[in-house]
RNA sequence: GGCCUCGUGGCGGAGUGGUUACGCAGAGGACUGCAAAUCCUUGCACGCCGGUUCGAUUCCGGCCGAGGCCUCCA
């Protein structure tokens, strides 16, 4: 272990092994995250990247402090998808005079955003200390542009729509290595025809030109000797160059992403960074999750089993109901972040019954405070075993609903035993924060059921007096009406009083 | 064709050179007017073939199988 390490070993895709993690300063650990191009609902698989990469950010505030983690996750609004996207919803207006394409794109870019914010704050995600935009940073990419076709690792040329300023990867001996592909191999297995005006067919765009109808920015270029005034918008992979290292620096810590996203775009984002910078490096440590299937097959529009997370946690479209956030995110965590994801029902339902369990035993104990446990702490440090976790929350919970295993346990008081319990409560507490799982008060939800609560004591009280009287059929209606509203009922005898009595919770 | 990942019980999923987690589901029991809940008990696996070893699910080799990337999809 190197200065600066706490143990934790992440999987690099750079070396291909599991490495300890060594930030460069230890007051002030920095990682990258894509985030969203905003011009659609998030689906699920989205959600995947966020939530794995939140629990890490959440890991590395707890090993190196909370002011000591800074964490940027970028939102790009400037896409095709996104110019097709305003044109599709706004096109009559744009057509009629009444509103402007930036103001379509504007309107598209802010809806999605915002239902972003929604849905990732459902899943129980702290926000990144940054979140810039692409659109914030146009001018750092000109100038990036500029530094690469100084440094001769770009050139302009003439494609098909307009001026570009390209690439030029054959003048970057390591392009490749961080996706493991050689050039020379990409050229023979190329199954994309060559544009006869790249140099290379790896070449990729760093500007491109803006017909009117589509969005841009003036830029300026200087290129053998002479000016290029090229109105356009920037290729999708300088936007990470540029605002990763407007945040924090040319040699950074940490860079995540979706397995998706290492070639080309990670690949072309370290070449940019690195010639530009003249660094050998542009992050330390490359993470990628694992993909997401739905119920055993890819996701896509096509199949129909497009899930967003709008779906799911307000509509009934995935197994005919809705799923809480929490519920989501407990059955991503279920599994290992590089591991392939089957997302189905079954993992639904399975995690949902989890966190109910949990909730039930600390619902039980109050103002619970404790630090999670080194077993927990040592699961996450092992590349983010998630799932290990998840077993040591079943050892706590089954020690805070009483399950005992030391031997000298029978000579315990009642407060001793208490004790015991309440403190693997803590634990089991304490970890599930560090998940971003624990349960938050629901006050609004108090609120709303006290006129319920009341209803429902009364039909209890109801159905008691029926049993003493042993008129099982009316008892058994009342429990019948309740079970229809959604209230479970449960039976069980006073331990002192032996007494019957019943109480009732919300059915799932 | 190139590169990569993975194959653990009905399902999800840890982990280990030698007593094989944990959860869900299942079975049996206690409890119960019947349920539900709870508690107790319990069955079930390491893709195939070799090698190393006293001993491999765990290490090595081969095979088979699944999936992914090489296409501005996380």
């Amino acid at each position: 272990m190197g200065e600066g390490s706490k143990g934790l070993r992440l999987y690099n895709t750079l070396t291909r092994t599991k490495e300890d993690f060594v930030p460069l300063d230890a007051k002030n650990v920095r990682m990258y995250v894509c985030g969203p191009t905003v011009y659609d609902f998030a689906h699920i698989g989205n959600a995947r990247p966020v939530i794995v990469f939140d629990v890490l950010y959440r890991l590395l505030r707890h090993l190196y402090g909370e002011d000591h983690v800074t964490y940027v996750r970028n939102i790009t609004d400037v896409d095709d998808k996104i110019n097709d996207r305003a044109l599709r919803d706004f096109g009559s207006e744009i057509a009629a005079g009444t509103m402007s394409l930036n103001e379509a794109i504007g309107r598209v870019t802010q809806t999605t955003a915002d239902q972003f914010h929604a849905d990732v704050a459902a899943l129980g995600c702290l926000e990144p200390t940054f979140e810039p935009r692409a659109t914030q940073h146009i001018d750092g990419m000109i100038a990036m542009a500029q530094t690469l076709l100084d440094k001769g690792h770009a050139y302009v040329a003439s494609g098909n729509e307009g001026r570009e300023v390209l690439f030029d990867v054959s003048t970057m001996p390591d392009y490749g290595k961080l996706s493991n592909r050689k050039l020379e191999d990409q050229q023979a297995g190329a199954r994309v025809e060559v544009a006869s005006h790249k140099k290379n067919p790896g070449d990729f765009v760093l500007w491109k030109e803006s017909s009117k109808d589509q969005p841009g920015w003036p830029a300026h270029f200087h290129f053998e000797g002479k000016a290029h005034d090229i109105f356009g918008r920037p290729g999708w992979h300088i936007e990470c160059s540029v605002m990763s290292r407007h945040h924090l620096g040319e040699v950074f810590d940490i860079h995540g992403g979706g397995l998706d996203l290492i070639f080309p775009h990670h690949e072309n984002e370290i070449a940019q960074s690195c010639c530009a910078h003249g660094t050998d490096a542009m992050a330390r440590y490359w993470l990628h999750n694992g993909y997401l299937q739905v119920e055993g097959r890819k996701m896509s529009k096509s199949e129909g089993n497009f899930v967003t997370i709008d779906d799911l946690l307000h509509t009934e479209k995935f197994g005919g109901r809705k799923w809480p956030g929490e519920v989501l995110r407990l059955a991503m965590l279920m599994t290992h972040y590089r591991q392939p994801i089957d997302f189905k029902q079954s993992t639904l339902v399975e995690a949902q019954a989890l966190l109910a369990k949990f909730r039930k035993t600390l619902a039980k104990f109050s103002d619970l405070s404790a630090i999670p446990p080194f077993s927990v702490i040592q699961s996450l440090l092992d590349d983010l075993n998630t799932p290990g976790v998840v077993s040591v929350l079943s050892h706590l919970d089954a020690r805070a609903s009483g399950v005992v295993d030391d031997p000298s346990a029978s000579e315990w008081t009642e407060a001793q035993v208490l004790e015991h319990q309440r403190e693997y409560a803590g634990l089991l507490w304490a970890s599930l924060d560090l998940l971003g799982l624990a349960p938050k008060v629901d006050v609004e939800g108090d609120k709303l059921t006290e006129n319920l609560r009341f209803q429902i004591g009364g039909s209890i009280e109801d159905r008691l007096s029926f049993l003493r009287d042993k008129n099982f059929a009316e008892a058994d209606r009342i429990r019948d009406e309740l079970a229809a509203q959604g209230i479970q009922l449960m039976d069980y005898k006073d331990p002192e009083t032996g007494e019957r009595k019943t109480k009732w919770e919300v059915k799932r």
